[in-house]
DNA sequence: GTGAAAGCGCTAACAT
DNA sequence: ATGTTAGCGCTTTCAC
């Protein structure tokens, strides 16, 4: 193995000079700089990461929990995910991973002194992790939002506001019964922090607007995306407009309508809530509000390393506000003339 | 920080001997060992992993390499990862995480003592990442099968058996004429080692069961799927039985039949090459062939394991075997009598 | 602007 | 069966 020492020799300079020279934490003459950087690229130097962990006390490595649990869609896991890698490794970080149901796995990776930071996900409403992590020595960054964040930084999107954005933007179309297409039952039994937040925004705004309200929560099949449109169209007062928070049974909704007759957005307009990429993927174009799990991920990294910068500081919780994509998929009312 | 000299201290025996008990590397007395684990869970004494990695030249991590790239199904894939966590778990591992589309990976992971082996997901038939791999240190274990392995060792799944197990049935049930529904074209232009293995099993056994094969590409979309069945539908000998391998498609092919108003299995028999989850998850029970992927991400983990022990070994390349699951999607053709 | 040297916390010979 | 000790490769005072 190549060492600090053998780069040292080579470029005629002290084992501390190379260190500080790849560091930049003092400043070099411009000529040795050259030297060490020609001798690490002639000799393949690669610093050894356990090495530089017991000596520095930091290990350019970041934590994270990956959820495994039921109703948790893949798909905006791995946005999150690539998220959090992307801009990991723009701060020269590396991420280890554990998995929600690793009891010890937090103590491990903290009190082994492997990681600087840890990023938790798909955190709920009351998650026992919490308290453990706030006891932590490493800053602990929490990808949702429970009820009491004891001291922690948290990221989410603004679920609430994203409701009320799409109820808004159909009760101005003139829509006056809203029909939401939510998450699977599991889901909310877990209490998720951000179903039911997303829930309340949806009843808020559809109190404030005036208008008529239904909720389907609804398993990610066709049977489920069947049987909700069903209900819906069966109620008694049949919405015009659909908000749609269920990336996996977005198909299978838009199938249902059609296999209903119910043109988009002639008959029923449909907005949902989910990652552009999903939106864009449908076989119709959808009118969206953008999940922005990839920028939710990254922040969660920034906020990790700004506490790492800098150890005081209140916690923060950075909501991201919704912003709506229109397709095309929604329009007035059928019945109501423009 | 609690140190292991801190952990000796209380137990009032040496260092060593602290790491000894706690590594089981040569044989301590009843009485000592139980005075350390003492001083151990009193202290909450966790061992400094970079200490230990520098000193012992072992890291306790595996490196992951995932792919982010288009057509690879997430599901599948989280699959993979669960089996490689869970198992390296099991070895007393971690795993960290590094994307495909991050070029230095390998070299930064492997150069920096950061793992003791490594474990590269999604490897094609020409991989880049296999000649680069063969050069490192550390063993690397290939999940995927290239055309030259280059000295390392390999684990899938058996598609090429896979899909002639899928005909055989189908022939022997008397279907003369077999539809593929196959991967989107993409997968296969990127000469993905499965899909081209799986491809060569159909027509190799289509051939000798003396049937016709019709393979049709498919999106992973409705109109996709639509279309696929369209084709294989208005062809001059139309299959009376599909193989699907298209975990995303599959929903929507079984959707495209019954809009067809083909009967599964009356009309049409349905075969699935797919994890066992993806298949129970579907509204209707579907037979399947698993595409165990828990299960490789789990070898593939134990192979490296293998090698850390032994140094020496030769190449191996594990193929899992195909299993078929019939849960009632399959059945004579219409019009042959039993 | 650069060097010398003291650890960081642990493991693994080498002793006994 | 246990203790002593010499590093592992790096960072970071401290000194010049």
């Amino acid at each position: 193995m190549v060492t600090i020492e053998d780069v040292a020799r080579r470029a005629g300079v002290a084992p501390s000079t190379v260190s500080y020279a790849l560091s930049g934490k003092r400043s070099i003459s411009e000529r040795t700089r050259e030297r060490v950087e020609r001798a690490v690229a002639e000799l393949g130097y690669r610093p050894h990461a356990g090495a530089r962990a017991l000596a520095s006390a930091r290990t350019s490595t970041l934590g994270l929990m990956i959820p495994l649990r039921q109703g948790v869609d893949v798909n905006v896991m791995m946005q999150f995910v690539l998220g959090i890698v992307t801009r990991a490794r723009e701060f020269d970080h590396d991420v280890l991973l554990v998995t929600q149901d690793e009891d010890a796995g937090l103590e491990r990776l903290t009190g082994g002194r492997m990681v600087d930071a840890l990023i938790l996900m798909d955190v709920e409403a009351a998650d026992p992790r919490v308290g453990r992590a706030a006891r932590l020595a490493q800053p602990t960054i929490l990808i949702g939002l429970p009820d009491d964040p004891q001291g922690l930084h948290c990221v989410d999107f603004d679920f609430d506001a994203a409701a009320r954005l799409a109820v808004r933007h159909l009760a101005d179309l003139g829509h006056t019964s809203i029909g939401l297409v939510g998450p699977p039952p599991a889901v909310l039994e877990r209490h998720t922090s951000f179903a039911e937040r997303l829930l309340h925004g949806f009843r808020e705004q559809v109190e404030r607007s005036g208008v008529t309200g239904l909720v389907e929560l609804t398993p990610p099949t066709h049977a489920g995306a069947l049987a909700a449109v069903e209900a819906l169209r069966g109620a008694s007062e049949p919405p015009t407009a659909l908000v749609v928070h269920n990336e996996a049974a977005l198909p299978w909704v838009v199938d249902a309508l059609q296999m209903h007759g119910a043109g988009i957005p002639t008959d029923v307009s449909l907005v949902a809530i989910c990652p552009a990429a999903v939106a864009q993927s449908q076989s119709r174009p959808v009118s969206f509000i953008d999940l922005p799990a990839t920028t939710i991920g990254a922040v969660a990294v920034e906020m990790a390393m700004d506490r790492l910068e800098e150890q005081g500081g209140a916690a923060e919780t950075r909501l991201l506000g919704p912003v709506l994509v229109d397709q095309g998929s929604t329009a007035p009312p059928p019945h109501v003339s423009p």
